[in-house]
DNA sequence: AGAAAATTCTAGTATTGATTAAAATAGGCG
DNA sequence: CGCCTATTTTAATCAATACTAGAATTTTCT
């Protein structure tokens, strides 16, 4: 891989950077020209590479998608856990979480890929990815059982609240295309006021403390409660 | 194809009949077993046959995924086009057509292929569905412009808050498996009211008369913005 | 029944694209 | 310089599967 200025990394950072490099290249091309539409020629040249080079880096083009898709996993986890510590109440903490994973997958994280191919995977891959996708549905689930018991969230169907609010996050790669421009603060404000609406109680007096537009760099929001359950993993 | 109960239909129906048990099994195919997991030979399968026998009824793979897709467009199309006329306000004209989407989705019209592989489209294939997308997308924010103006919606970038919505609908075929039960209930409902308090004014002042005094916006006439919609074939 | 049309099957072909083996290049270091 | 390792390339191989040609079978119609 050329044109690299990592020569203060020891050599198995280097490695994984690239691979970093390559993983980034691959999710673009999946999301952009459809994964059967993307050979590993394809990707290669993106790299200014030949296809053969990529098996240096991956032991196969299953193994490139799930480390894509592995990725895609652990930026989400990680997005999850920072909305956990940071946020207050249940409501509080869903919206970090979400603000964090928009913000990440808009951003120099570089482009995430759309799991459309799990079902292509090995069978051990696939089991782990899968187990890692109902975790984050469980983990977010979770977030609005607490967010109900505390009263920041009106009662609904978690699992069908979830499914949809985790459908919005998970499209966005289909149609977000990086422009350099300031779209990532308005897709992040726009889908959580919207989901802050969405998840709110009607009862202005119970959702009254949830704080305007922006709160998410604000750490000084009136909790109500902080019931509940929490989530494993 | 065989097992079949069509006697009292003419020769074209019936073999548009046939055509479209192909479509339903493809795209259950493609979405339970992923594009490139799918061989026509998977699908002629499901269906009893053998894969040869599928060029029958499509010339190509291709033109079957493209049959897939625009069928999926042109539900979607005939869930919008209901709304809009059943409904009276923007918001009710949006929530009414997102419930035919629905039900449609999880219904007898079976199972909805996700369309994660429009590019590896023939271009003019490709073009056709990108354009039935947008009109899609716009006819969409068009309602939501619509119900902004009558009050019904709170306002908000009608582009993001339709990427959000749209992102949760569209992702349904990738957790959805009809199993009987009433889950089909579960989602409209739930999914409805989430979006109906995302979408809403928070000031029930507003929110209650849909469309007051003076203004724009007879609903019945005309819409904000985009136009468009109908489709051939 | 028997002809004609519709539908499906058998038996390939051909192409694409992943994968591999081994050679070539580059960089650091004694 | 000359060795060692890391990295990439060239040139095949190999398997999967979309697709085709023509035969076989079923259905429909008179």
């Amino acid at each position: 891989m050329t044109g690299e200025d990592n020569w203060h990394f020891d050599r198995d950072t280097r490695f994984s950077l690239k691979r970093d490099r390559l993983l980034r290249a691959a999710a673009e091309c999946f999301n952009r020209k459809g994964y059967s539409g993307t050979s590993l020629k394809d990707v290669a040249q993106r790299l200014g590479l030949t296809d053969a080079a990529l098996y240096y880096y991956v032991r196969s083009k299953e193994e490139l998608v799930y480390r894509c898709y592995l990725r895609a996993a652990q930026v989400g986890a990680e997005a999850m856990a920072r909305g956990r510590e940071e946020g207050d109440s249940g409501l509080d903490k869903a919206l970090r979480y979400l603000g964090h994973h928009i913000d990440a997958m808009c951003g120099d994280e570089g482009p995430m890929a759309i799991m459309s191919e799990i079902p292509s995977l090995s069978d051990a891959h696939k089991a782990d990815i899968l187990k890692r996708s109902r975790e984050h549905s469980l983990d977010f689930e979770a977030l609005l059982a607490e967010g109900i018991n505390d009263g920041s969230i009106a009662p609904c169907d978690v699992r069908m609240t979830g499914n949809a609010i985790m459908g919005a996050i998970n499209w966005i790669p289909k149609w977000y295309r990086p422009d350099g421009s300031a779209q990532r603060e308005q897709i992040r404000t726009q889908f959580i006021d919207f989901f802050r609406r969405g998840l709110a109680p009607s009862d202005p007096a119970l959702a009254a403390d949830a704080a305007p537009v922006s709160d998410i760099a604000d750490p000084a929001a009136g909790p109500v409660a902080g019931r509940s359950s929490a989530a494993r993993s």
